[in-house]
DNA sequence: CATATCTCAGGTGCACTGAAATTT
DNA sequence: CAAATTTCAGTGAACCTGAGATAT
């Protein structure tokens, strides 16, 4: 092959590795991660609420009340983004935030009896919205993709 | 349960759906996605790249040359944002950027030599950061992998 | 004093929109 | 004229940094 055919033409590389665009974990990743919170996001403003809300609403009920720190830790939103969120949330009175008389540099956000409520339309609402980002793969594979991701980000949780 | 003890400790729910929150698909997609960029991201600057660079450069190995919009859709690349990357490929003399003679509204977007010696490090530097990023995951659970995320992608892409 | 928490102000990269200029 | 292409200006949410205020 010439260099010229070779400017403008696909040459043997190509051919070894075809479609490696297609095929590399890290673009399909950001791809389907792209689709996926838009079809979330839209499916959670339509009920009103931010994936974020979600995130913190759930981690109250399954762990209970905590700082905003520990909120931060759990759910993965940054501290100075927590601020905001539970303001959109104390807006809505879905959350409490009161000063922790153990250690007043702390507030100690509590889940509100409306925000269990919310939380439990928006874990039905979540359940619909990952049939659909879900709807290729049987039970099985769901399962297997679930277990793969999990397995994936524990090791580069643990393993930064 | 009353609704004292409801308002601020895990419920029946938190039983019955432990973990919910590291379960959720679209979490752990995102979260993944994340970290995976990140990865990438420093990888390909640690070899003067960005993501972009090689999504483009491979599209034009692999289909040949192309105009701004065919990139586009081959890379997932906005034209908008097309553009700005062209210019840092066109300043580094990776790709040439020349009017199309049949059609004066388009360029047409050819890979130079250099870009595709860039193009193979690149696919180097890749590899090798797909093998951390799937560190856990045995030979046949990688193709698993990428078989599922491209059924899911190919999935949401056809079915919008 | 050093440290921890909350808060705000901002920076960057990405996905996306809208519109202008040119050409078909 | 309508439609396609490139380009630019700008929005919005996500991730992240740094610094100030308050408390331990």
């Amino acid at each position: 092959m010439t260099r010229a055919q070779a400017a403008d033409t696909p040459d043997d590389g190509a051919l070894k590795t075809p479609d490696r665009l297609r095929r590399r974990a890290s673009r399909l990743l950001s791809q389907l991660s792209t689709r996926s919170d838009k079809l979330i996001t839209e499916g959670l403003a339509r009920a009103d609420a931010r994936k974020w809300h979600y995130a913190v609403l759930a981690s109250l009920q399954d762990y209970g009340p905590g700082s905003q720190a520990t909120l931060s830790e759990r759910t993965g939103i940054y501290r100075s983004d927590m601020v905001g969120v539970l303001n959109e949330l104390t807006e809505r009175d879905l959350v409490a935030r009161a000063p922790d008389p153990d250690d007043r540099r702390r507030n100690i956000i509590t889940i509100s009896t409306r925000g269990r409520r919310h939380l439990h339309r928006l874990d039905q609402v979540l359940d619909d919205l990952h049939d659909e980002l879900l709807a290729p793969l049987d039970p099985a594979e769901r399962d297997q993709f679930v277990q793969l991701l999990t397995r994936l980000l524990d090791h580069h949780t643990r393993t930064p």
